[in-house]
RNA sequence: UGCCUCGUGGUGUAAUGGUAGCACGAGAGAUUCUGGAUCUCUUUGUCAAGGUUCGAGUCCUUGCGAGGCAGCCA
């Protein structure tokens, strides 16, 4: 497999390039990444990509990566996300870099840089929050008012946007340090109401890059923050909290996406202006991951769900991280795909094909095949023997012989597949037809006889007859038969609920223009009661069971003892379906 | 409009001044007790125009196109 955890594959890309490059000129000493998600939603499989990345250099060079909450603003972060996020983190990982996690230490006290730089231990309690450097980076803010780099303005949200479009200069830029500092105590004292005052670097209001118009560094917010409580009042702003986070944990190379790339020199500038001991941590950005046929903005996903338009967060149609999950996929596909996409400063669309094929792949060398009808139709073998059963052997997976074989048992009464039985077939059609035959696989060819119809026309029950030399291994089981398909024993086939998922889109690109909603996909879900064969009644939920001629499918986690429910992950390779089209 | 970044087959990418390659998709065939898988073959590309060079996808200039930013969001 090209899974990264496998090392001979290794990914190469402009931003590994620059991390082997720093490590062979001893720019750093080490490697020490970060993967800084916002605990207002779920991860979805963009961040598949940056965590992949992120990860991906801490292990391939020997470095950690911190996982951070990057929470500074306490009016859209919850605790609830941030307990999906480091499920969804654990689980991708694990198997592959568990070992280059870098998360916050239990004991307190000492240096923080040094406490804080992510060495493993047995003592590691979770991810680290921006707002655990809630102090450190006040302090820092004094430091720069103190140094005449930042001043507090007096200005309103609406002024302050104006003077920064038309590059004029504030009326509070030049109040004395002793002023400023005065002031900006008594904004953290909470002197003042939401929005009276804010913090300001003083960098340039004729630069070209907005970000350098001396931009906002803290505002006043009188908010109750997810972790820290009551404690402040002011919030930094991302821009200064984030460049500081990173050279607070020792980050060497801060990787993020391209909207911020015109950031970079007002994370270089802050950076620079604290006159702080090197090395300074360096941003690097590359294209986030769009995907056809989904959507992948955390405001959408946000409202499918609240418009339950899907079911939760972890719905099996959604990118999120948990829904692909729950649909089946596995890590390790995830990893894959994250892999074979690569990284670029390209923001490209990236076909749901490439997904799909990594999990066809993977699940082509693991999982069990099974048989199973989702649509079933009655055959009845009228010439094979009443009461009579026997057992056939089956193997498990033919790309994995160490999989071995199981019994299947056969009889006279069976279910088929609705699809695979058509009284007037298409050209090129090879599975069931009247006066046609067919192999039944792992047991005998049949003939169809006799189609018998219920009241509406409908197909009720084919009576066909069994060559029954022809069973796997016997006299005449060599015969040329075309077309071979899948069945369940009607006597021993256990019921299951099965939900089949297409893409939840109609369209490519589904946020190209329109309302989006409007591009819903309303067979998405079909959810069909399976006759299933014997064996399936004990599936485990770490495997795959590939339903033969069908696709990939995972129990759900409403499965119950006695009520089996499968997801369908994804269907197989379909090429009669494209043909049929013609 | 200003600033920043990016343009390689249908899509995603590689080539770090020296034969434009890989993967996905698409098409054709072989094979098959899964119309799966596997195998073989085919198709299509350096945004444009100049310049530097023995040689340019790569370096320079200009143009065109696309994306991002212009929150007291991240």
């Amino acid at each position: 497999m090209s899974d990264p955890a496998s090392e001979n594959s290794a990914p190469s890309d402009f931003i590994r390039d620059i991390v082997a490059e720093d490590v062979r000129s001893g720019k750093y000493t080490n490697v020490h990444t970060r993967f800084p998600p916002e605990p207002n939603g779920y991860l979805h499989i963009g961040h598949t990509k940056a965590i992949c990345l992120n990860f991906g250099i801490a292990h391939e060079f020997g470095g950690i990566c911190n996982v951070r909450m990057d929470d500074t603003n306490p009016e859209k972060e919850e605790t609830e996300y941030v307990d999906s996020i480091m499920a969804d983190i654990h689980w991708l990982i694990d198997g592959w870099a568990e070992e280059n996690l870098g998360l916050k230490q239990k004991s307190e006290g000492g240096d923080q840089r040094s406490e804080v730089r992510g060495q493993r231990s047995e003592n590691q309690a979770g991810p680290f929050f921006a707002s655990d450097y809630f102090e450190p980076i006040y302090a820092f803010a004094v430091r720069l008012v103190e140094k005449g780099n930042a001043f507090v303005c007096d200005m309103s949200a609406e002024q302050t946007d104006e003077y920064r479009r038309i590059g004029k200069e504030s009326p509070f830029r030049n109040r004395t340090v002793a002023e400023n500092l005065d002031l900006l105590a008594r904004m953290k004292a909470g002197e003042f109401p939401d929005g009276a005052r804010t913090l300001r670097a003083k960098i340039d209001m004729q630069a070209p890059n907005m970000w350098l118009r001396d931009p906002v560094l803290y505002r006043i917010r009188h908010a109750a923050h997810h972790h820290t409580g009551d404690a402040w009042c002011i919030y930094p702003l991302y821009d200064f909290a984030h460049c500081l986070s990173d050279y607070i944990e020792g980050i060497t190379h801060s990787v993020c996406t391209l909207e911020f790339e015109v950031h970079r020199p007002l994370y270089d500038w802050l950076l620079e202006s604290l006159d702080l001991p090197r090395p300074l941590p360096h941003q690097y950005e590359f294209a986030r991951l769009n995907l056809t046929y989904t959507v992948m903005s955390k405001r959408k996903l946000k409202q499918l769900v609240d418009d339950e338009l899907v079911n939760g967060w972890d719905d099996p149609r959604l990118p999120t991280i948990s829904g692909m999950r729950r649909r089946g996929v596995t890590a390790s596909v995830l990893r894959d795909f994250a892999y074979r996409i690569g990284i670029t400063k390209y923001p490209s669309m990236t076909e749901v094909d490439a997904l799909e094929y990594a999990m066809r792949d993977e699940f082509n060398k693991t999982a069990l095949r099974r048989l199973a009808v989702l649509h079933p139709v009655k055959v009845v073998i009228t010439n094979y023997p009443e009461g009579k059963t026997e057992e056939l052997e089956a193997v498990n997976n033919p790309e994995d012989l160490g999989a071995g074989t199981r019994k299947v048992p056969f009889s006279r009464e069976l279910y088929i597949e609705g699809a695979d039985f058509m009284e007037t077939p298409p050209p090129k059609y090879f599975r069931l037809r009247p006066g046609g035959e067919v192999r039944l696989k792992y047991a005998y060819i049949i003939r169809c006889e006799e189609v018998i119809k219920d009241s509406s026309g409908k197909v009720a029950e084919l009576r066909c007859t069994a060559d029954l030399e022809s069973k796997s291994g016997g006299a005449t089981s060599n015969r040329k038969i075309k077309g071979t398909i899948h069945w369940v024993s009607a006597a021993h086939a256990i019921d299951a609920e099965v939900r089949l998922y297409d893409r939840l889109f109609t369209v490519p690109e589904p946020d190209s223009d329109g309302d989006f909603k409007s591009f819903i996909n309303p067979h998405s879900l079909e959810v069909v009661t399976a006759k299933c064969e014997l064996s399936l009644g004990e599936a485990k939920p770490e495997l795959r069971y590939q339903f033969e001629r069908l696709g990939y499918f995972a129990l759900d986690p409403d499965s119950r003892p006695g009520r089996l429910v499968f997801n369908r992950t994804i269907t197989l390779r379909d090429t009669w379906a494209k043909e049929a089209k013609k």
